[in-house]
DNA sequence: TAGATTGTTAATCGATTAACAATC
DNA sequence: TAGATTGTTAATCGATTAACAATC
């Protein structure tokens, strides 16, 4: 057994790739798929695919490749994406807005539910569905409903505070869109910064263009 | 010397890392700062910052740590963002337009020039100070600008034929937003996609409820 | 049976960390 | 000088890949 059974966690680079894997069986059509096929789509090794995907058991047909529903739905669980999860959305500015806007997350099973501001003008109003509360109501509004996730989008200069409260009003999985960086016991949180990936690709550009 | 010098390639991984020194340096006020207090910001090992930036050089000074400012502009060299990089927005929808609203990427030297879309309501609008086009005028428009950068914004449905011509409009890097997986020889491409990363963090919730 | 592809081992490769002499 | 911290080596750790017997 892998050290990170005994642990009950999965590394990192394994729920990536894991997660690759499943958007390309939610794609796939055929009732079979190889883990060559798997690999091509990604300009990985299919010796990492097969790899993979033993860590959890044989799912695989030799001679034949992988049954492609068995092994989505497999990968669900061990994702422990097997549910819906509900999500709020903390600040109902650019970033927050759109988001509230969206409906693609639904068929991962993430249920945009409702959003939060400070904003007078934008309390009461229902975008595509959700409505938008003042933060204070939160802590109730947690009460009465299941909350998963809180989506950070406010603006950095009161993200701390804002995610604590957030915190204290007992959501575990906070995916943190702000600038700032912070770490709380009680929850999960996931930074997640655009910022970095426009530098990440500049920094490709300019390390191609020495080569060109 | 490296490998990855001879190649002119930094790996991904020292250029996540770089670009988070990077951002803790923006933030530092002292003149000097340690291996020790840029690793307790990130959670990681004096060690691995070190050896980071010593790939580079000698920038620090025994004892004393390394001198802030000299740190940052090195950084920005090796990184190669010691420029400016225009960015255009293709597809003005939800995401699109949160992003033309936007403006704080400019102070990481990062300037959405405009923006591109095919629905006539759209076209001829400013948001922002930023003008949205038709995207047949894309071609023109790379003429007579310098454009660095294409965040492509656009339903995934379209995605592949859009990217496709954008790239043939000479646009050399591509954030693609779009939930298509392409990669194009001209062009240099970086996949963003928030699914995943609603992924990654339902797993880490579902791992952590089991030990709990 | 012949061809294809799995699951798994062993080999390789790369990344992280501990430790410490050198230096301010 | 004493204390602090760098730059770098060597040791450890983990991840990827090649290869192939087993199996459909």
């Amino acid at each position: 057994m892998k050290l990170f059974m005994l642990k009950n966690k999965l590394p990192n680079k394994i729920v990536t790739r894991l997660s690759l894997y499943y958007q390309i069986l939610s794609k796939t059509t055929s009732s079979y798929i190889s883990s060559q096929n798997i690999a091509s789509h990604l300009g990985t090794n299919s010796a990492q695919v097969r790899k993979d995907i033993s860590l959890f058991g044989q799912f695989g047909i030799p001679g034949k490749g992988y049954n492609v529903k068995k092994l989505y739905l497999n990968i669900e669980k061990i994702l422990g994406i097997d549910k819906s999860w509900n999500v709020v959305i903390i600040g109902c500015g650019n970033l927050g807005s759109a988001l509230l806007k969206y409906s693609g997350f639904k068929e991962q099973r993430f249920n945009i539910i409702a959003g939060f501001d400070i904003d007078k003008n934008k309390i009461g109003k229902v975008i595509n569905n959700r409505k938008i509360y003042h933060i204070d109501e939160l802590k109730n509004f947690v009460k009465k409903n299941v909350v998963d996730i809180a989506a950070i989008t406010v603006p950095s200069s009161s993200a701390k505070e804002i995610i604590k409260y957030v915190a204290d009003c007992g959501i575990k999985g906070i995916l943190n869109f702000s600038a700032t960086q912070i770490k709380l016991p009680k929850c999960i949180t996931l930074k997640f910064d655009l910022t970095i990936e426009f530098i990440r690709l500049a920094c490709m550009l300019a390390n191609s263009k020495l080569t060109q």
